[in-house]
DNA sequence: ATAGGGTTAG
């Protein structure tokens, strides 16, 4: 066109300078850009000014954006606007939020482009009171009904981790659109309210909208954290129902082979994820190996990273924090510190306190304490509490009480408000039958006024959740159960297996702690299930704690008399019972 | 006909 001796004008410039931005070309654009100087058409258009500060934004080019911006001899709202989103996009929210200060002191009004740009800063440095008092503003200037700032506020409040002012926000609006659904919806996934998630779910599909492919992937990690396979399911159905525009989405299905995967139903996983040639990515396979890992097939998670690695397939953080917990999970202490030797010297990727967590976890379940402790006083970053706490868990498995307490110190000390340590000392010491240590620790955790997560286990039977807690004999099962525990109690001392009484976790004499033993929530559930799920079907039970290792014993007992599978999921880590025997193989 | 915005999977 400059050859043939046509002259551009402004749109040919901004249009050539998206395609720029697209491509990622950048010496493409400088070059432009050093044209327009020539040309002095900068200075008169701010339409292709704007244009370049785009330009320069989307290639990663803050700081040119910022050099152009400065010198701009004026400013329109499109220009703060663009650097501000240029920022923000590039990961300078604080420097995004100094410029929509100056911005307002120096005149412009914000428009909505302004204030969602704005909101997207504070969403991704966390920061609710900034976010607040954008909030403030946005009511101020009577822009709390718009559909587009509704939704970056929802978001915003979401990603602070404030789901009440999110929902707050979603009840308020008088018009709402897909994404306001699908904000509201992977907010309470992404904060870890599963059963809010699905209710909005069940809301938005009974108000007759249409879930997208953005939806599905929003909801199913809710339907994984619940455990919910036939939901899961019902949601596969669905996806399969609308073709290939959802079918084909890789979001979609890496996150149904992750419900699948901790749903418990490992087969129906791989077979998804076998379909998946050849596009198959990095969290296609991350998934995959943390299923195994997670199912305690540790040598499938390390076949599985190397087949990853064989295909062409760059490992980055999270795939290894998947294939060190495999390791860890199934006790192969060898690979893992292979694992953590390749990643920093082949790959070239820092370890972070999650990569520190899983080799301290690693050594320490295999009983490796000493080692696990010097590995942390070694650490070249502050180790937080979900390191030592990791120890600490070593210490329950191998009752270590003394070193217990030396670690349960550090703990302490970085997180005192959290109950869940206080607890797991407390259990160390009751294990140990320290008795008087155990009152102790009670009266700290009611002195400070901490809320312990009561255990509790659940099943599905006939489409009916139906919950179990410890010592609660609310179920109209109960006694039912409770017989059908004793029978297999005697059974098992029968066959030479006492009840292992110090997990009983209380003082007390042998009946007494039996009959504790007994009413553990995980054993109510699997009991319910026998009980009522037709001969041979699969139990499926799930725990929002640890489960406890009379529990575990019973349970192989229970899956060579009935002949059935149990497979008990709890908060990390799932069991496959068949045949008197445990996945685990002992390893949790 | 020209520049800027909101929601997904490990």
């Amino acid at each position: 066109m400059l050859n043939a001796g046509i002259a551009a004008d402004s749109y040919t410039f901004s249009c050539i300078l998206k395609c720029f931005a697209a491509s990622g070309s950048v010496k493409n654009g400088e070059w432009l850009h050093g044209y327009l100087l020539k040309l002095d058409l900068a200075a008169c258009s701010c339409s292709v000014v704007n244009s370049l500060l785009s330009f320069y934004a989307k290639v990663g080019r803050v700081e040119s954006a910022r050099k152009l911006f400065d010198e701009l001899p004026q400013r329109d709202v499109v220009s703060w606007n663009s650097m501000i989103s240029g920022y923000v996009a590039n990961g300078g929210s604080e420097e995004g939020l100094e410029v929509f200060k100056e911005m307002t002191s120096s005149g412009t009004k914000p428009d909505i482009f302004t204030l969602s740009a704005v909101l997207h800063a504070c969403a991704s440095s966390g920061s609710l009171e900034s976010g607040k008092s954008v909030h403030n503003y946005i009511t101020g200037q009577g822009l709390e009904s718009n559909l587009f700032v509704c939704n970056a506020l929802m978001d915003m409040y979401a990603k602070c981790g404030s789901m009440e002012d999110a929902s707050l926000v979603f009840s308020q609006m008088p018009v709402k659109d897909i994404i306001s659904w699908n904000t509201i919806i992977g907010g309470y996934t992404k904060n870890d309210l599963p059963n809010e998630a699905v209710h909005h779910f069940a809301t938005m599909v009974s108000g007759k909208w249409e879930p997208d492919g953005r939806t599905i992937s929003c909801i199913l990690p809710a339907c994984a954290s619940l455990s919910a396979l036939n939901m899961g399911r019902q949601i596969h159905c669905h996806v399969l129902r609308n073709g290939h525009h959802l079918s084909d989405d890789r979001h979609i299905t890496n996150a149904l082979v992750d419900m699948y995967i901790k749903c418990g139903a490992l087969v129906l996983a791989r077979s998804l994820f076998d379909t998946m040639i050849p596009s198959k990515d990095l969290v296609s396979w991350t998934v995959m190996i943390a299923g195994y890992g997670m199912h305690g097939f540790g040598k499938e998670a390390i076949r599985a990273f190397e087949e990853m690695r064989r295909d062409g397939i760059k490992p980055d953080g999270v795939s290894f924090i998947s294939v060190l917990y495999a390791c860890s999970h199934s006790g192969l202490v060898n690979e893992g510190w292979r694992f953590f030797n390749i990643m920093q010297k082949e790959c070239k990727i820092e370890p972070s306190l999650e990569h520190y967590a899983c080799m301290v976890d690693l050594l320490s379940r295999s009983g490796k304490l000493q080692m696990a402790y010097e590995f942390i006083k070694g650490m070249p970053i502050k180790p937080d509490a979900t390191i030592w706490g990791a120890l600490l868990c070593g210490c329950r498995i191998h009752h270590d009480v003394k070193l217990a307490e030396r670690v349960a110190e550090h703990v302490f000390e970085l997180e005192p408000e959290n109950a869940r340590y206080y607890v797991l000392l407390a259990n160390i010491y009751a294990e140990a039958e320290k008795w008087e240590e155990v009152k102790e620790l009670r009266v700290k955790i009611g002195r400070r006024g901490l809320k312990k997560h009561p255990g509790c286990s659940w099943i599905e039977v006939k489409g009916k959740v139906h919950v179990f807690v410890a010592k609660d004999g609310s179920h109209p099962e109960v006694r039912k159960i409770e017989a059908l525990l004793r029978k297999v109690r005697e059974g098992m001392k029968k066959e030479g297996f006492s009840p292992k009484l110090r997990y009983a976790l209380m003082n007390g004499d042998d009946l007494e702690k039996e009959m504790a033993l007994c009413g553990h929530s995980e054993k109510l559930a699997m009991g319910f299930g026998i009980l009522n799920l037709p001969p041979g079907k699969t139990v499926r039970v799930m725990k929002n704690l640890r489960v406890c290792r009379d529990c575990h014993e019973m349970a192989k007992f229970m899956s060579k008399t009935t002949g059935r599978e149990i497979i008990l999921r709890d908060s990390n880590f799932f069991h496959h019972f068949k045949d008197g025997s445990c996945s685990c193989r002992g390893f949790w």
